[in-house]
DNA sequence: CACTTTCCTTGACTCGTTCAAGAGAAGCAG
DNA sequence: CTGCTTCTCTTGAACGAGTCAAGGAAAGTG
Protein backbone atom coordinates (compact mmCIF):
# COMPACT_ATOMS: atom_id res chain seq x y z
CA UNK A 1 0.00 0.00 0.00
CA UNK A 2 1.72 3.10 -1.20
CA UNK A 3 0.47 6.69 -0.16
CA UNK A 4 -0.20 7.00 3.71
CA UNK A 5 -2.57 9.04 5.41
CA UNK A 6 -0.08 11.78 6.08
CA UNK A 7 0.95 12.61 2.12
CA UNK A 8 -3.20 12.25 1.38
CA UNK A 9 -3.18 15.12 3.88
CA UNK A 10 -0.53 16.82 2.36
CA UNK A 11 -1.50 16.63 -0.77
CA UNK A 12 -5.21 18.14 0.19
CA UNK A 13 -3.65 20.78 1.64
CA UNK A 14 -2.02 21.71 -1.09
CA UNK A 15 -4.72 21.27 -3.19
CA UNK A 16 -6.74 23.46 -1.24
CA UNK A 17 -3.46 26.11 -1.36
CA UNK A 18 -3.80 26.72 -4.33
CA UNK A 19 -7.30 27.93 -4.29
CA UNK A 20 -8.70 30.92 -2.07
CA UNK A 21 -9.98 28.92 0.63
CA UNK A 22 -8.51 28.17 4.25
CA UNK A 23 -7.44 24.84 4.87
CA UNK A 24 -9.18 23.39 7.54
CA UNK A 25 -9.01 19.82 8.87
CA UNK A 26 -12.84 19.52 7.85
CA UNK A 27 -12.00 20.40 4.16
CA UNK A 28 -8.68 18.42 3.70
CA UNK A 29 -10.39 15.39 5.40
CA UNK A 30 -13.58 15.27 3.04
CA UNK A 31 -10.98 15.56 0.54
CA UNK A 32 -9.45 12.45 1.91
CA UNK A 33 -12.72 10.64 2.04
CA UNK A 34 -13.78 11.32 -1.55
CA UNK A 35 -10.69 10.41 -2.54
CA UNK A 36 -10.44 6.61 -0.83
CA UNK A 37 -14.61 6.14 -1.73
CA UNK A 38 -14.89 6.76 -5.15
CA UNK A 39 -18.32 8.23 -6.21
CA UNK A 40 -19.33 8.05 -2.80
CA UNK A 41 -22.60 10.13 -1.53
CA UNK A 42 -22.56 12.37 1.11
CA UNK A 43 -23.77 9.84 3.63
CA UNK A 44 -20.86 8.38 3.25
CA UNK A 45 -18.42 10.82 3.06
CA UNK A 46 -19.56 12.18 6.96
CA UNK A 47 -18.98 8.52 7.62
CA UNK A 48 -15.64 8.36 6.25
CA UNK A 49 -14.78 11.83 7.77
CA UNK A 50 -16.10 11.21 11.34
CA UNK A 51 -12.98 8.48 11.44
CA UNK A 52 -11.07 10.47 11.93
CA UNK A 53 -12.98 13.86 12.76
CA UNK A 54 -15.73 12.44 15.13
CA UNK A 55 -17.55 15.83 15.81
CA UNK A 56 -17.57 16.75 11.87
CA UNK A 57 -20.97 17.98 11.33
CA UNK A 58 -23.17 16.97 7.94
CA UNK A 59 -23.70 20.72 7.65
CA UNK A 60 -19.40 20.89 7.22
CA UNK A 61 -19.55 17.99 4.73
CA UNK A 62 -21.85 19.40 2.64
CA UNK A 63 -20.50 23.30 2.55
CA UNK A 64 -17.13 21.32 2.20
CA UNK A 65 -18.77 19.32 -0.69
CA UNK A 66 -20.60 22.68 -2.52
CA UNK A 67 -17.49 24.59 -1.92
CA UNK A 68 -14.83 22.30 -3.19
CA UNK A 69 -17.22 21.45 -6.48
CA UNK A 70 -16.91 25.21 -7.04
CA UNK A 71 -13.34 25.52 -7.30
CA UNK A 72 -13.18 22.56 -9.35
CA UNK A 73 -11.37 20.21 -6.83
CA UNK A 74 -14.57 17.63 -6.79
CA UNK A 75 -17.27 16.83 -9.54
CA UNK A 76 -20.75 16.06 -8.59
CA UNK A 77 -22.45 13.91 -10.16
CA UNK A 78 -26.68 13.14 -9.98
CA UNK A 79 -27.69 9.98 -11.80
CA UNK A 80 -31.56 9.72 -11.94
CA UNK A 81 -33.14 7.70 -9.11
CA UNK A 82 -29.66 8.63 -6.69
CA UNK A 83 -28.57 11.33 -4.45
CA UNK A 84 -25.95 13.45 -5.08
CA UNK A 85 -22.14 11.34 -5.69
CA UNK A 86 -18.73 13.24 -5.44
CA UNK A 87 -15.38 12.52 -7.57
CA UNK A 88 -11.58 13.59 -7.50
CA UNK A 89 -11.05 12.48 -11.12
CA UNK A 90 -11.75 16.01 -12.28
CA UNK A 91 -10.76 17.87 -15.68
CA UNK A 92 -11.22 15.05 -18.71
CA UNK A 93 -14.91 14.91 -18.07
CA UNK A 94 -14.85 11.21 -18.63
CA UNK A 95 -18.37 9.35 -18.36
CA UNK A 96 -20.35 6.62 -16.07
CA UNK A 97 -21.52 3.40 -15.95
CA UNK A 98 -24.43 2.88 -13.70
CA UNK A 99 -25.99 0.07 -12.21
CA UNK A 100 -29.37 -0.53 -12.73
CA UNK A 101 -29.63 -2.98 -9.66
CA UNK A 102 -26.84 -1.79 -7.33
CA UNK A 103 -25.89 1.42 -8.76
CA UNK A 104 -22.61 1.00 -9.11
CA UNK A 105 -20.79 3.84 -10.48
CA UNK A 106 -17.57 2.94 -12.65
CA UNK A 107 -15.45 5.47 -14.73
CA UNK A 108 -15.52 5.04 -18.27
CA UNK A 109 -13.14 7.70 -20.41
CA UNK A 110 -14.32 8.82 -24.10
CA UNK A 111 -15.85 7.03 -26.33
CA UNK A 112 -15.71 7.70 -29.99
CA UNK A 113 -12.67 9.67 -30.75
CA UNK A 114 -11.79 12.15 -27.69
CA UNK A 115 -14.81 14.34 -27.67
CA UNK A 116 -17.71 12.40 -28.14
CA UNK A 117 -21.22 13.22 -29.32
CA UNK A 118 -19.99 17.26 -28.36
CA UNK A 119 -21.72 17.64 -31.67
CA UNK A 120 -25.66 17.44 -31.74
CA UNK A 121 -27.12 16.87 -34.90
CA UNK A 122 -28.70 20.83 -34.16
CA UNK A 123 -28.12 22.68 -31.39
CA UNK A 124 -31.15 25.16 -31.29
CA UNK A 125 -29.13 27.96 -31.07
CA UNK A 126 -27.68 26.47 -27.18
CA UNK A 127 -24.30 27.26 -26.85
CA UNK A 128 -22.92 24.08 -25.18
CA UNK A 129 -20.38 23.60 -23.04
CA UNK A 130 -20.43 19.93 -21.81
CA UNK A 131 -21.60 16.92 -23.02
CA UNK A 132 -22.46 14.23 -20.01
CA UNK A 133 -23.00 11.18 -21.11
CA UNK A 134 -24.41 8.24 -18.48
CA UNK A 135 -24.58 4.53 -19.84
CA UNK A 136 -27.18 2.33 -17.57
CA UNK A 137 -26.75 -1.56 -17.44
CA UNK A 138 -26.14 -3.99 -15.12
CA UNK A 139 -23.17 -4.30 -13.54
CA UNK A 140 -21.04 -7.88 -13.23
CA UNK A 141 -21.64 -8.83 -10.09
CA UNK A 142 -25.34 -8.25 -10.65
CA UNK A 143 -25.61 -9.83 -13.82
CA UNK A 144 -23.83 -13.16 -12.67
CA UNK A 145 -26.49 -13.20 -9.40
CA UNK A 146 -29.36 -12.82 -12.22
CA UNK A 147 -30.59 -9.53 -10.52
CA UNK A 148 -33.71 -8.60 -11.88
CA UNK A 149 -35.05 -4.64 -11.98
CA UNK A 150 -36.80 -3.95 -9.29
CA UNK A 151 -40.27 -1.78 -10.18
CA UNK A 152 -38.81 1.25 -9.02
CA UNK A 153 -35.39 0.63 -11.10
CA UNK A 154 -37.20 0.16 -13.65
CA UNK A 155 -39.31 3.35 -13.17
CA UNK A 156 -36.14 5.91 -12.72
CA UNK A 157 -34.40 4.12 -15.03
CA UNK A 158 -35.70 4.75 -18.91
CA UNK B 1 -55.07 24.94 -34.41
CA UNK B 2 -55.76 21.30 -35.50
CA UNK B 3 -55.89 18.39 -32.27
CA UNK B 4 -58.91 19.18 -30.27
CA UNK B 5 -59.14 18.45 -26.60
CA UNK B 6 -61.48 15.68 -27.45
CA UNK B 7 -59.01 14.32 -30.28
CA UNK B 8 -56.43 14.63 -27.70
CA UNK B 9 -58.60 12.88 -24.99
CA UNK B 10 -59.31 9.91 -27.44
CA UNK B 11 -55.92 9.24 -28.40
CA UNK B 12 -54.44 9.20 -24.99
CA UNK B 13 -57.62 6.60 -24.13
CA UNK B 14 -56.67 4.59 -26.97
CA UNK B 15 -52.90 4.21 -25.73
CA UNK B 16 -54.28 2.94 -22.04
CA UNK B 17 -56.29 0.87 -24.23
CA UNK B 18 -54.04 -0.80 -25.59
CA UNK B 19 -51.91 -1.50 -22.26
CA UNK B 20 -53.34 -3.58 -19.51
CA UNK B 21 -54.22 -0.25 -17.51
CA UNK B 22 -57.72 0.72 -16.58
CA UNK B 23 -58.89 4.08 -18.82
CA UNK B 24 -59.79 6.68 -15.84
CA UNK B 25 -60.00 10.36 -16.53
CA UNK B 26 -57.39 10.91 -14.73
CA UNK B 27 -54.48 9.05 -16.46
CA UNK B 28 -56.06 10.60 -19.76
CA UNK B 29 -55.68 14.17 -18.08
CA UNK B 30 -52.13 13.16 -17.22
CA UNK B 31 -51.34 11.84 -20.68
CA UNK B 32 -52.76 15.31 -22.64
CA UNK B 33 -51.19 17.48 -19.84
CA UNK B 34 -47.82 15.88 -20.90
CA UNK B 35 -48.63 15.89 -24.58
CA UNK B 36 -49.48 20.00 -24.13
CA UNK B 37 -46.32 20.69 -21.69
CA UNK B 38 -43.20 18.88 -23.52
CA UNK B 39 -40.52 18.57 -20.28
CA UNK B 40 -42.72 19.44 -18.15
CA UNK B 41 -42.57 18.59 -14.15
CA UNK B 42 -44.74 17.30 -11.87
CA UNK B 43 -46.08 20.77 -10.40
CA UNK B 44 -47.00 21.21 -13.88
CA UNK B 45 -49.00 18.37 -14.75
CA UNK B 46 -50.59 18.79 -11.54
CA UNK B 47 -51.53 22.28 -12.24
CA UNK B 48 -52.79 21.29 -15.69
CA UNK B 49 -54.73 18.07 -14.91
CA UNK B 50 -56.56 20.63 -12.77
CA UNK B 51 -57.78 23.35 -15.41
CA UNK B 52 -59.73 20.39 -16.55
CA UNK B 53 -60.39 17.81 -13.27
CA UNK B 54 -60.16 20.91 -10.12
CA UNK B 55 -60.03 17.78 -7.40
CA UNK B 56 -57.44 15.34 -8.76
CA UNK B 57 -54.93 14.93 -5.47
CA UNK B 58 -51.26 15.03 -6.21
CA UNK B 59 -51.04 11.38 -5.21
CA UNK B 60 -53.21 10.20 -8.19
CA UNK B 61 -50.71 12.44 -10.40
CA UNK B 62 -47.78 10.71 -8.99
CA UNK B 63 -49.39 7.48 -9.01
CA UNK B 64 -50.29 7.64 -13.53
CA UNK B 65 -46.91 9.24 -13.98
CA UNK B 66 -45.01 5.96 -12.75
CA UNK B 67 -47.18 3.83 -13.91
CA UNK B 68 -47.41 5.70 -17.50
CA UNK B 69 -43.80 5.38 -17.11
CA UNK B 70 -43.92 1.80 -16.27
CA UNK B 71 -45.92 0.83 -19.06
CA UNK B 72 -44.00 3.07 -21.60
CA UNK B 73 -46.19 5.81 -22.64
CA UNK B 74 -44.40 8.30 -20.81
CA UNK B 75 -40.17 8.89 -20.44
CA UNK B 76 -39.22 10.48 -16.89
CA UNK B 77 -35.63 12.57 -17.50
CA UNK B 78 -33.67 14.17 -14.67
CA UNK B 79 -31.37 15.82 -15.13
CA UNK B 80 -28.98 17.12 -12.52
CA UNK B 81 -30.64 19.84 -9.97
CA UNK B 82 -33.73 19.45 -11.51
CA UNK B 83 -36.77 17.52 -10.37
CA UNK B 84 -38.34 15.09 -12.61
CA UNK B 85 -39.80 15.50 -16.05
CA UNK B 86 -41.69 13.40 -18.01
CA UNK B 87 -42.32 13.35 -21.64
CA UNK B 88 -44.38 11.51 -24.40
CA UNK B 89 -41.58 11.52 -27.75
CA UNK B 90 -40.67 7.67 -26.71
CA UNK B 91 -39.02 5.04 -28.09
CA UNK B 92 -36.60 6.85 -30.32
CA UNK B 93 -33.70 7.45 -27.48
CA UNK B 94 -33.66 11.00 -28.19
CA UNK B 95 -31.41 12.98 -25.92
CA UNK B 96 -31.51 16.33 -24.39
CA UNK B 97 -29.98 20.12 -24.40
CA UNK B 98 -30.55 21.77 -20.98
CA UNK B 99 -29.95 25.41 -20.58
CA UNK B 100 -27.92 26.12 -17.00
CA UNK B 101 -29.78 28.98 -16.78
CA UNK B 102 -33.32 28.81 -17.41
CA UNK B 103 -33.54 25.25 -17.25
CA UNK B 104 -34.97 25.17 -20.45
CA UNK B 105 -35.15 21.20 -22.13
CA UNK B 106 -34.46 20.86 -25.69
CA UNK B 107 -35.05 17.33 -27.78
CA UNK B 108 -31.99 17.04 -30.16
CA UNK B 109 -31.59 13.57 -32.00
CA UNK B 110 -28.82 11.38 -31.91
CA UNK B 111 -25.58 12.63 -32.93
CA UNK B 112 -22.97 11.02 -35.02
CA UNK B 113 -24.66 7.91 -36.90
CA UNK B 114 -27.98 6.36 -35.10
CA UNK B 115 -26.45 4.87 -32.50
CA UNK B 116 -24.22 7.16 -30.63
CA UNK B 117 -21.52 6.58 -27.50
CA UNK B 118 -23.22 3.84 -27.12
CA UNK B 119 -19.80 2.13 -26.69
CA UNK B 120 -17.27 2.98 -23.96
CA UNK B 121 -13.93 2.95 -24.70
CA UNK B 122 -14.39 -0.67 -22.11
CA UNK B 123 -16.97 -1.19 -20.80
CA UNK B 124 -16.00 -2.95 -17.31
CA UNK B 125 -18.07 -6.48 -17.78
CA UNK B 126 -21.61 -4.51 -17.43
CA UNK B 127 -24.36 -5.31 -19.71
CA UNK B 128 -25.36 -1.82 -21.30
CA UNK B 129 -28.66 -1.16 -21.85
CA UNK B 130 -28.68 2.61 -22.61
CA UNK B 131 -26.41 5.80 -22.95
CA UNK B 132 -28.04 8.87 -21.89
CA UNK B 133 -26.54 11.81 -23.05
CA UNK B 134 -27.37 15.21 -21.67
CA UNK B 135 -25.93 18.72 -23.60
CA UNK B 136 -25.52 21.30 -20.55
CA UNK B 137 -25.29 25.16 -21.99
CA UNK B 138 -26.97 27.88 -22.41
CA UNK B 139 -30.17 28.47 -24.62
CA UNK B 140 -30.83 31.39 -27.01
CA UNK B 141 -32.56 33.75 -24.72
CA UNK B 142 -30.49 33.47 -21.83
CA UNK B 143 -27.58 33.91 -23.98
CA UNK B 144 -29.20 37.06 -25.60
CA UNK B 145 -30.23 38.35 -21.83
CA UNK B 146 -26.33 37.55 -20.81
CA UNK B 147 -27.00 35.51 -18.26
CA UNK B 148 -24.59 34.78 -15.72
CA UNK B 149 -24.83 31.61 -14.22
CA UNK B 150 -25.53 31.90 -10.14
CA UNK B 151 -22.92 30.09 -8.23
CA UNK B 152 -25.62 27.14 -7.69
CA UNK B 153 -26.08 26.51 -10.97
CA UNK B 154 -22.44 26.24 -11.61
CA UNK B 155 -22.32 23.83 -8.61
CA UNK B 156 -25.08 21.67 -9.77
CA UNK B 157 -23.67 21.61 -13.08
CA UNK B 158 -20.22 20.80 -13.64
C1' DC C 1 -77.02 -4.87 -12.13
C1' DA C 2 -73.81 -6.87 -8.95
C1' DC C 3 -69.12 -8.10 -8.14
C1' DT C 4 -64.18 -7.96 -8.24
C1' DT C 5 -60.15 -5.59 -8.83
C1' DT C 6 -57.84 -1.59 -9.71
C1' DC C 7 -57.46 3.15 -8.81
C1' DC C 8 -58.06 7.54 -6.35
C1' DT C 9 -58.39 10.51 -2.06
C1' DT C 10 -56.75 11.88 2.25
C1' DG C 11 -53.32 12.94 5.22
C1' DA C 12 -49.30 11.77 7.55
C1' DC C 13 -44.52 11.04 6.86
C1' DT C 14 -39.54 10.30 5.11
C1' DC C 15 -35.12 11.79 3.64
C1' DG C 16 -31.66 14.49 1.36
C1' DT C 17 -30.67 18.92 1.50
C1' DT C 18 -30.80 23.88 2.85
C1' DC C 19 -31.31 28.01 5.97
C1' DA C 20 -29.92 30.96 9.81
C1' DA C 21 -27.53 32.56 13.92
C1' DG C 22 -23.85 32.51 16.69
C1' DA C 23 -19.38 30.32 18.25
C1' DG C 24 -14.81 29.12 16.66
C1' DA C 25 -10.52 28.94 14.01
C1' DA C 26 -7.46 30.42 9.87
C1' DG C 27 -4.66 33.79 8.15
C1' DC C 28 -2.69 38.35 8.24
C1' DA C 29 -0.74 42.74 10.12
C1' DG C 30 1.79 44.64 13.57
C1' DC D 1 3.63 36.11 19.52
C1' DT D 2 -0.83 38.72 19.75
C1' DG D 3 -4.90 40.60 18.37
C1' DC D 4 -8.09 41.43 14.65
C1' DT D 5 -10.83 40.37 10.72
C1' DT D 6 -13.03 37.26 7.96
C1' DC D 7 -14.23 32.90 6.72
C1' DT D 8 -15.77 28.47 8.39
C1' DC D 9 -18.01 25.33 11.51
C1' DT D 10 -21.73 23.87 14.88
C1' DT D 11 -26.34 23.61 16.20
C1' DG D 12 -30.85 22.94 15.34
C1' DA D 13 -34.80 23.99 12.79
C1' DA D 14 -36.97 23.93 8.34
C1' DC D 15 -38.05 22.78 3.46
C1' DG D 16 -39.87 20.27 -0.54
C1' DA D 17 -40.17 16.50 -3.73
C1' DG D 18 -41.65 12.35 -3.31
C1' DT D 19 -43.60 8.10 -0.73
C1' DC D 20 -46.58 5.20 2.37
C1' DA D 21 -50.90 3.40 4.01
C1' DA D 22 -55.88 2.84 4.69
C1' DG D 23 -60.29 3.22 3.14
C1' DG D 24 -63.73 4.79 -0.30
C1' DA D 25 -64.83 5.10 -5.38
C1' DA D 26 -65.05 3.73 -10.00
C1' DA D 27 -63.67 0.72 -14.18
C1' DG D 28 -64.35 -3.43 -16.30
C1' DT D 29 -66.59 -8.14 -16.45
C1' DG D 30 -70.34 -11.51 -16.67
Amino acid sequence: MNGTKHEHDEDAAAALRQTSLRVTKQRVAVLDAVRDHPHADTETVIRSVRESLPAVSHQAVYDSLHTLTEVGLLRCIKPSGSVARYERRIGDNHHHLVCRSCSLIVDVDCTIGQAPCLTPSHDAGFVIDQAEVTFWGMCPDCTAAGAQLTGDDQFSAV
